[in-house]
DNA sequence: GTCGTTGCAAAGCCTTTGCAGGGAA
DNA sequence: TTCCCTGCAAAGGCTTTGCAACGAC
């Protein structure tokens, strides 16, 4: 990252502000509040860029393709809701720190990605369960 | 699935006497083994039948992309060494049962993806450190 | 003979790349 | 002024789709 450029700083500011990982769109959307000409090559370029500073994470979603995300966060999972199709940080780790993997296996990193329904969607499906009372 | 054509046929072959997840252009290559004409298209075509109907499951990696696997495997999750780049099953699940996500979250599916060195690869690694004796 | 299925080619996404002009230092 | 970076458009992967011909039943 040689030149600060306003396109740079734009996606800096978004990530910084952002408390969940982002697609592409949503950073083109974001970013063109800050320089209405942003390119969607120019995000893709910068996010290249940041990348490999070690500043952000790319994050290969299951089921909402390629997110972004900042590294500076403490180390947690994602979780997906079939209803409404959002993404969720979740605090923390569910993984066993024994017994990972089998013998000879040098385990460096792992992802995990866990899906069902988020507590907002639960509370709306519970209600139209339920008969309004009149 | 109405109709067993010897495109089906073949899918279903590769599947039942393969143990690792598979891709699509390894998966055309092995079908073309048993049918000379086909065809990406119908590769893809069949795939979203068999998976519709239970049968296999779409697995997005993270490094390879989209993975194949029959349904009637144990639960298990996939190692995938930076090494090799090869993809492997690893029996079992070390998903701590309770704690896994906050209150209110309902998990009903997990996947997990673990990466780091194989043991074949650690191996010769190993060995590539050894001042070899002559 | 029907009509579900196939091969082929075209088109659709998402992402990357080539290039000429623009802007940071 | 230099030359890195941007916007634009074209091209690259992977996957899906339209269509006429094929073949399972």
């Amino acid at each position: 990252m040689k030149r600060k450029t306003s396109q740079k700083i734009a996606l800096e500011q978004i990530f910084i502000q952002q408390e969940r990982p982002l697609g592409v769109e949503e950073i083109l959307q974001q970013g063109r509040k800050f320089v209405k000409s942003l390119n969607q090559a120019t995000v893709y370029r910068n996010l290249k860029i940041l990348i490999d500073a070690g500043w952000l994470r790319k994050i290969s979603h299951p089921f909402l393709g390629n997110l972004y995300e900042r590294t500076n966060r403490v180390h947690h999972h994602h979780f997906h809701c079939r209803k409404c199709n959002k993404a969720f940080e979740l605090p923390g780790c569910a993984l066993k720190e024994d017994n990972i993997a089998p013998e000879g296996f040098i385990v460096e990193d792992h992802e995990i990605f866990l899906s069902g329904i988020c507590p907002s969607c639960f509370k709306k499906y519970s209600n139209s369960q339920q008969v309004t009372p009149h």
